[in-house]
DNA sequence: CCCCCCCC
């Protein structure tokens, strides 16, 4: 056996097939084999490789070295440099993944006749699929700010299926070497993903009980599928920068679990979060490959079939946009910027869009652009249905998009001039027609036997307002409107929703006796409609008596002999016996002047 | 580890 005079990278392969680089390593050919692979027509060849310490059987030269290597291959003994390689972790044999080396590039520096005999005493590497630093393991930890091509990256992955087939300078070949998103799961943590970066949120901060930091996320897309990457903390610092919009990254090394799809409209299973071993290079070549954002769009007349909290993909023209509007939530006191938009488009429909915060600050209205819309959310007021963007929503103004064209086209042609139908307008509640009685008649006919209790019309003065327990401090949750246990340490308790708030927010609740012509009658009035009747807000009232519990004397006060149109419930008790009549409810009030609502109009109709 | 997305 001859000594190592040929110079052979001893221990090369040791790094090499755990994932880590070594720059034109010289090694032996100790045996070669011709492959015959079913779905191509060439030739490979799989070779028995010494480094003079080790040996592998599972190196593998590619086709595109063949005119190097001649019609019998290589011959055995051949001291070769390799110049371009790559390692790729296969799993096809159901006993683990086992790495295999793949020459891309080589040279013969002396051929096998020559050398003839093995250099050294190789030993055979074992556990060659452990260990992965792939990708980019040649020093770039994250590829952010390093100078490596996404082609080094691609050429460092690592496969699922096995494939061994190949296009020169690695083209194709991170295609075939990246894992589709769809396959991704807790239970495999070596892959790597070549995906578009569909959307990509602000950094928020939060605190909590458990902790504060910040975090960001970013919404990923490839041909298989879609999937929700959140950075915490330093990851957000390390990346929120770099990762762009509308471009093309290797990702890898991110931690994989469930989903909550109670807050993600992704359709995928799992969801990622970055760890501190995250890579993250960006693909510049072939990244045409992978798909742009899909719109699944409805059109705005649909919007109003659609239940509140449905996330829908939108495009419309921007008809008017309303002043930036400031004020603060009722429920956490936060200050909040708007402004409402009205979407329009050729269904001749508009819907009242609302921008929220920096978004609303800087959105410019002029010469109506086209909005598309990624993740709107629809929500409802007043009966009308509207729509929002959230955090998660993409909004691209004038996109070079077919859609956004084609729009665009028919608004300056038409469009522009049109009268739109609004199903963002009130209606509901206000607008059902209700036929005017007075108290004395509701009483004689014993209304309110009807399942849903009757409904009526009274024009009443409101005689006296009841000021106890007039406020309340409810459930802050939307549409819960419980009232709320102080546990006397900063948190309330609504028994309803199972919970405890840090918060509340004020409620009113008024019982009062109003007058009509054909007597009087005790009602509830409910928090909307009390603030409209008293002139104040609920948390306007709830601040008030908290500095003076006496207030709510004067406040309800004020109310007295003003007169209104009260749309009011009539409806029995069901569970009490003797069965009776509950207080009317006053659903919704309207000034006397409200010239749309004429007791004669009223009484045709009905 | 967030998960808020608000208002009339």
């Amino acid at each position: 056996m001859a000594k190592n005079n040929y110079n052979l990278s001893e221990g090369a392969l040791q790094i090499i097939m755990k994932g880590g680089d070594v720059h034109q390593p010289v090694m032996q050919v100790l045996g070669s084999k011709k492959i015959n692979s079913g779905s191509s027509d060439k030739e490979r060849y799989r070779i028995l490789l010494s480094d003079g310490k080790n040996s592998i059987s599972f190196a593998m030269l590619t086709t595109q070295i063949n005119d190097k290597v001649g019609c019998g291959g290589i011959s055995t003994f051949s001291v070769i440099k390799i110049d371009r390689y790559i390692t790729s972790v296969i799993n096809n044999t159901g006993k683990g993944d086992t790495r295999v080396l793949l020459i891309l590039d080589m040279n013969v520096i002396v051929p096998g006749e020559e050398v003839g005999q093995k250099i050294g005493f190789p030993t055979v590497l074992t556990d060659t699929g452990s260990n992965d630093q792939t990708p980019a393991s040649n020093g770039n930890a994250s590829g952010y700010g390093s100078s490596t091509t996404a082609n080094t990256v691609a050429a460092k992955t690592s496969t699922a299926n096995g494939s061994v087939s190949f296009n020169i300078n690695g083209v194709n070949l991170s295609d075939q070497l990246t894992h589709p998103i769809s396959s991704l799961s807790p239970y495999h943590n070596k892959w790597v993903i070549k995906a578009r970066v569909t959307n990509k949120s602000a950094v928020r901060t939060w605190s909590n009980s458990r902790g504060e930091g910040k975090l960001f996320s970013v919404d990923l897309l490839d041909e298989s599928g879609e999937i929700r990457l959140t950075g915490f903390k330093e990851a957000v610092d390390k990346f929120y920068d770099y990762i762009q919009v509308d471009k093309v990254y290797y990702i890898s090394k991110c931690q994989l679990k469930p989903a909550n799809k109670q807050f993600s409209a992704l359709k995928n299973d799992y969801e990622m979060t970055m760890t501190l071993d995250t890579l993250i290079q960006e693909c510049t070549e072939d990244e045409k490959s992978v798909p742009t954002i899909k719109y699944d769009f409805v059109t705005i007349d649909q919007i109003q079939n659609f239940e509140v909290n449905t996330i829908i993909d939108v495009v419309g023209v921007a008809r008017t946009v309303s002043e930036l509007q400031t004020f603060q939530a009722r429920s956490t006191g936060k200050e909040l910027k708007k402004k409402e938009i009205m979407l329009v488009d050729h269904t001749k429909t508009s819907v009242a869009l609302t921008l929220w915060g920096t978004q609303a600050e800087n959105f410019d209205g002029s010469n109506c652009p086209v909005l598309v819309i990624k993740g709107a959310r629809v929500g409802e007021f007043g009966g009308g249905k509207n729509i929002s963007t959230l955090s998660s929503s993409n909004m691209k103004i004038n996109p070079e998009m077919t859609d956004a064209y084609r729009l665009r086209g028919w608004y300056d042609g038409e469009g522009n001039k049109l009268d739109y139908s609004n199903i963002s307008a009130k209606s509901g509640a206000g607008n059902f027609s209700t036929p005017w009685l007075s108290f004395k008649e509701v009483q004689d006919q014993g209304l309110g036997n009807a399942e849903k209790g009757d409904y009526y019309q009274v024009m009443g003065t409101i005689l006296l307002i009841r000021s106890e327990n007039a406020i309340y401090k409810a459930c802050p949750t939307e549409e819960c409107n419980k009232k709320v246990i102080d546990l006397e340490n900063g948190m309330y308790r609504c028994e309803k929703c199972n919970r405890e708030f840090p918060n509340f927010k004020y409620r009113l609740l008024a019982s009062m006796n109003v007058g009509d012509w054909s007597g009087n009658q005790w009602v509830s009035m409910f928090s909307s409609e009390v603030e409209k009747v008293i002139g104040m807000t609920s948390q306007e009232v709830g601040e008030q008596i908290e500095q003076n519990p006496e207030s709510m004397v004067s406040i309800t006060e004020k109310a007295n002999f003003k007169q209104f149109i009260m749309k009011c419930r009539a409806k029995m008790e069901t569970y009490n016996t003797p069965r009776q009549a509950k207080i009317p409810m006053v659903l919704m009030i309207n000034p006397i002047s409200n010239a749309s609502v004429s007791p004669k109009s009223n009484m045709l109709e009905d």
